[in-house]
RNA sequence: GCCAGGGUAGCUCAGUGGUUAGAGCACCACAUUCAUAACGUGGCGGUCGGCAGUCCGACUCUGCCCCCUGGUACCA
């Protein structure tokens, strides 16, 4: 039985989360359960990143402490993680003091160790308003930042520390061109590849204390400064498994088998995280997954333009499984997607309803009106997962809506046997043949039950229950017809 | 600007240097309960972004052009 590690990124819980996230933690999902599927022992991390300036002025703003702005906002992540039936393992979130603060600091010790961290001076344009640095091209024709307009920004020089990136140029083209941190899809393979070739600078991995507010996680030896939130929360992943506090665990787990993140944080996970822990002397990740963005309705989501869709609200009217198989299947996989009530209409009816869900329902009938008797279970049909190279495949590169083709070619297959052999028929005639005909269509719709557990948990679990015998009845549809 | 990917039926996409360019959905018709008016069968539907070129022949190759998407770092 192999480990399997597995992380999805950390959200910003500066508010509730969106389809988005909901995406994000679906292919996490499945990926966990497909390898429980395979018996793999795995465990499946994410968390809070909570260490940024911005949580700082998002909370100030809605007149919280951080603690309790970040409190509240987690909440709803773990929320809406329960309505897609989706668990996390480990929820790591970043300002947990006692865990995370000295894991953090020992990775920082472990890399200043390697000669890798040093102190520069940075200049750059800083806004009063925002508490920010901002780049030229972030501004507006009067130099000005777009919160601000009006109120000119100051160049300010302030002394940081620096990680020694550009040590690692060749490691870091080694480990992406041979592919030995695998990128799902290539076109971002390609996209860091090329991010490279253009030639590594060092980065800033602290900021002042003062500018930071005290929130952060403090540099060791220094009290002066506070850790650069992406140093701590790229770290998250290291925390969550014992680093620092529990040696034997994270042994156990480390290091990870797959990351699964958004386009948006690309340079992060493939080219500093990787850099961060081989300074650190540490083992690195073996895949990441990058999937695309959703628009709604072929639009980016925006507060302004209201039209962010809250996942509990699709859960709420069309269920868990319905928004699951959307996301799912829809949407391309590593690509851009789009997510828009009257498709997920469309989908749910002519797939969930009028495929599976029918199939499901004549397939019960007949074996009630037949008194077809089960005989012995038909457990092993998560056995024969493996050998489905087609569907194993898929999922191994991360290509969830080919491996629901796969399935849904079988829901096909099955509904075309059954109008051949005309089963209806052999019950009027008392025809015998008709066990072997009904066998062949319940072990089919386990093994479907069974390859559907990944995607559709809930519905899988129901499949396997109505359909284990000895006896099999006719339920209400599970997923009746939306008009 | 540069780099990458893309522009194919109403929608989402697949596809090959060579007879009438494919699938699913949507739509229409037929048929119809074993089943959720579902399943099944048939049909409608495309000058394959534009122009030029190579070739016996291009949607598939070359060049130019137009449009879309993403990346283009020290946002501490």
């Amino acid at each position: 039985m192999a480990k399997f590690y597995l992380t999805s990124a950390i959200p910003y819980v500066n508010a509730k989360p969106h389809i988005g996230h909901a995406q994000e933690f679906l292919y996490s999902d499945v990926i966990k359960r497909y390898h429980q599927l395979i018996g793999d022992s795995v465990l499946y991390l994410c968390g809070a990143d909570e260490n940024a300036l911005k949580i700082f002025q998002a909370a100030e703003k809605a007149g919280e402490t951080p603690e309790k702005f970040t409190d509240i906002h987690n909440k709803e992540f773990l929320d809406v993680a329960k309505q897609l039936n989706v668990q996390f393992d480990v929820w790591q979130r970043g300002s947990d003091t006692t865990k995370h603060f000295p894991s953090s600091q020992k990775l920082w010790e472990l890399c200043e160790k390697a000669g890798d961290i040093y102190k520069k001076t940075y200049t750059g344009l800083y806004c009063v308003g925002c508490e920010m640095f901002y780049e030229k091209d972030e501004l507006n024709e009067n130099g000005e930042c777009f919160e601000h307009p009006g109120k000119p920004l100051e160049e300010v020089s302030e002394e940081n520390y620096f990680f020694r990136l550009s040590k690692y140029q060749s490691f870091l083209e080694d480990l992406l061109k041979n592919d030995k941190l695998k990128i799902f899809p290539d076109i971002r393979k390609n996209e860091a590849v090329a991010y490279l070739t253009r030639g590594l600078q060092d980065f800033s991995i602290s900021r002042s204390k003062e500018r930071a507010h005290g929130w952060g996680i403090p540099v060791p030896g220094d009290a002066s400064q506070i850790m650069y939130v992406w140093f701590d929360a790229l770290n998250i992943y290291q925390t969550g498994i014992g680093f620092g506090w529990d040696e034997e665990l994270y042994k156990k787990w480390n290091p990870q088998d797959s990351m699964i993140i958004g386009k948006g944080i690309i340079r992060f996970h493939a080219i500093y995280w990787p850099a961060i822990l081989q300074s650190a002397g540490l083992k690195l990740p073996k895949e990441l997954f990058v999937h695309g963005y959703l628009t709604v309705d072929g639009q980016k989501m925006s507060k302004t333009l209201g039209n962010v869709v809250d996942p509990v609200d699709v859960v709420k009217k069309y269920g868990t499984d319905a928004l699951r198989y959307y996301l799912l299947s829809a949407v391309p996989s590593g690509a851009d997607g789009d997510f828009s009530e009257s498709r997920l209409k469309e989908v749910y009816n002519a797939d969930l309803a009028n495929n599976l869900g029918n199939l499901v329902s004549r397939v019960a009938k007949l074996c009630e009106s037949a008194h077809y008797v089960q005989m012995a279970p038909t457990g092993t049909a998560s056995a024969h997962i493996i050998e489905m190279e087609e569907y194993a495949t898929a999922l191994s590169e991360y290509r969830f809506n080919d491996a629901l083709a796969f399935i849904w070619k079988k829901i096909d297959d099955l509904n075309h046997f059954i109008d051949t052999e005309k089963p209806w028929e052999m019950v009027k005639s008392d025809d015998r043949r008709i066990i072997g005909v009904l066998s062949h269509c319940v072990d089919n719709l386990q093994e479907i039950a069974a390859l559907l557990q990944p995607f559709l948990p809930e519905t899988s679990d129901a499949i396997e229950k109505q359909f284990k015998g000895p006896e099999i009845t006719f339920n209400k549809p599970l997923f009746p017809r939306i008009p």
